[in-house]
RNA sequence: GGCGCGAUAGCAAAGCGGUUAUGCACCGGAUUGCAAAUCCGUGUAGGUCGGUUCGACUCCGGCUCGCGCCUCCA
């Protein structure tokens, strides 16, 4: 039984999909107007391992995270570019999907883009409108009413009247109420013609919020198994989803709420500001994104984690204990029995709200017990586990040998010094043979005798 | 100020009201020419004060500290 964490409740409870056997999620994706940073990874990898085990538990899962593709800092940094808004969406869309397929993040079923569902946002702001839940203001934007909603802050457990004491916004005269937020945007003179959209209530563009209401309703329908996202977004973005969708449509809008857990560099939030800020790029430039994946699937997915390179080092020196046991027990091609032994155990944490450090720790069990026993089958258990994990499916040699990505002498450099301490040893010249070894060590090479002659790894 | 989360051994990180988490690092042993890898083994925990209980790291409350959100943000 698949239990889940829901943020709406803040409970755990049994997941029941309202269809049997069919799950409809739907996740707020990136907005596209520069590359992806390290939050960006943590919160999708989080999603890809549920989408992962949905799939591997045999549901049917119809998976859409969405791109924003329209938006206030798109458009302020395509004019910085003097570049058509499309140009700029493209080129980072396409740098998204080269990061997410590095760290194993595997594709949505349906990815809409914003851009794509401009009628059917018009369509939810006119029924809100009728409803008396939005209003045009007299700077042409229309407005959400935030205080004509009864369950705005069901989510994020805040009160208009606490947001109302607490409030450091800038008050817009135009609105009604300094928390009503805009569904649809005027256009200003000053704006390029490709972010202007033509609509009742005169030419502008969608706000932020409506977007994933209407992408998630015209996929998924009115009422969502789960719903889910970044940490940042329980409020005022998935707040507001809340107040569109179910003020449009009565109906609830999504049973499960699922929020990842912030990630933090050198223990303080990522910040351009700071210092501290890095893209899922300058990370790959350091580490194996294998290596990031473990970092991230170690802990759980709704824990705060903290990055820091002796971090990522401590994930690489466990992520190849797993692989140096698969090296040594070559794994079979198995079935996985999901009623017994490890593959149960591993079950049992993962329908534990996603527990994969629990996983984890069956992963390592199984190495263990693959090199005590020398069988094929346990190692093969281990790869197919690990599998679900977007784990281990590389060659454990490759990855041995792989290393940072920079630096350090060539394979053939390498092969060329072992063959030279060969003929030493043979000679039993061991001072020799000891000083290629310390040079390859201080070059970051490890070299490992066995009866089977000498392999070698980087550190 | 409002809302929320957390505090576990050197570091990272889970489960669990009573029985070894796990990994990295460290130490001892086996193995090795010496190492490495692997195996065996030891040690190091549960912020603090109080309550509940036969028994609490695990439940409840206070305190302290840390973090996040409340503004665009994954």
């Amino acid at each position: 039984m698949l239990t889940i964490y829901n943020s709406l409740t803040r409970h755990k409870q049994p997941f029941t999909p309202i269809k049997p056997g069919k799950v409809r999620m739907y996740v707020c994706g990136m907005t596209v107007y520069d590359l992806c940073h390290l939050g960006h990874a943590r919160a999708f990898l989080g999603f890809d391992i549920v989408q992962r085990w949905f799939r591997a538990s045999g549901y049917a899962l119809n998976y859409v995270r969405n791109i924003t593709d329209i938006d206030d800092k798109i458009i302020r940094r395509a004019v910085e570019n003097k570049e058509p808004i499309k140009a700029l969406t493209e080129r980072m869309i396409a740098e998204m999907h080269r990061d997410f397929d590095a760290l194993g993040i595997e594709r949505p079923d349906v990815e809409p883009r914003a851009t794509d569902y401009v009628p059917q946002m018009l369509d939810l702001i006119e029924s809100l409108e009728a409803k008396g839940l939005a209003y045009q203001a007299d700077d042409g934007d229309v407005n959400y009413a935030v205080r004509k909603f009864s369950g705005y802050g069901k989510l994020s457990g805040k009160s208009l009247d606490d947001l109302r004491s607490g409030e450091r916004v800038a008050v817009d005269s135009s609105k009604r109420d300094p928390l009503d937020f805009v569904l649809w945007k005027a256009a200003k003179e000053t704006e390029p013609a490709d972010t202007k959209w033509t609509s009742r209530w005169g030419k502008g563009r969608p706000g932020w919020h409506i977007e994933c209401s209407a992408m998630s309703g015209a996929i998924l329908g009115k009422t969502l198994d789960i719903h889910g996202g970044g940490p940042d977004l329980r409020f005022p973005h998935h707040e507001n989803e809340i107040a569109q969708s179910e003020g449009a449509h009565d109906c609830t809008f999504a049973n499960f709420w699922m929020h990842a857990g912030a990630l933090n560099v050198d223990s303080e939030k990522m910040s351009k500001s700071l210092g501290n800020f890095l893209t899922i790029r300058d990370v790959l430039a350091k580490f194996n994104p294998e290596v990031v994946r473990f970092f991230v699937v170690r802990s759980h997915y709704r824990s705060q984690v903290n990055y820091s390179d002796e971090l990522l080092h401590d994930a690489r020196q466990g992520l190849s204990r797993l692989y140096t046991a698969l090296r040594d027990v070559a794994p079979a091609q198995i079935e996985i029995d999901w009623n017994v032994g490890h593959a149960a155990r591993f079950k049992a944490a993962m329908d534990d709200d996603f527990n994969t450090p629990e996983a984890v720790a069956i992963l390592f069990d199984l190495a263990s017990e693959a090199q005590k026993t020398r069988n094929a089958e346990t190692a093969g258990l281990l790869k197919a586990l690990a599998g679900i994990l977007g784990l281990l499916q590389h060659d454990p040699i490759s990855f041995l040998q792989a290393g940072a990505p920079t630096g350090g002498p060539s394979a053939g450099e390498i092969e060329a010094l072992i063959a030279q301490r060969v003929a030493a040893k043979q000679t039993r010249n061991f001072a020799e043979a000891d000083r290629i070894r310390n040079e390859l060590k201080a070059a970051g090479v490890l070299l490992e005798d066995s009866a089977g002659g000498t392999t070698w790894r980087r550190a």
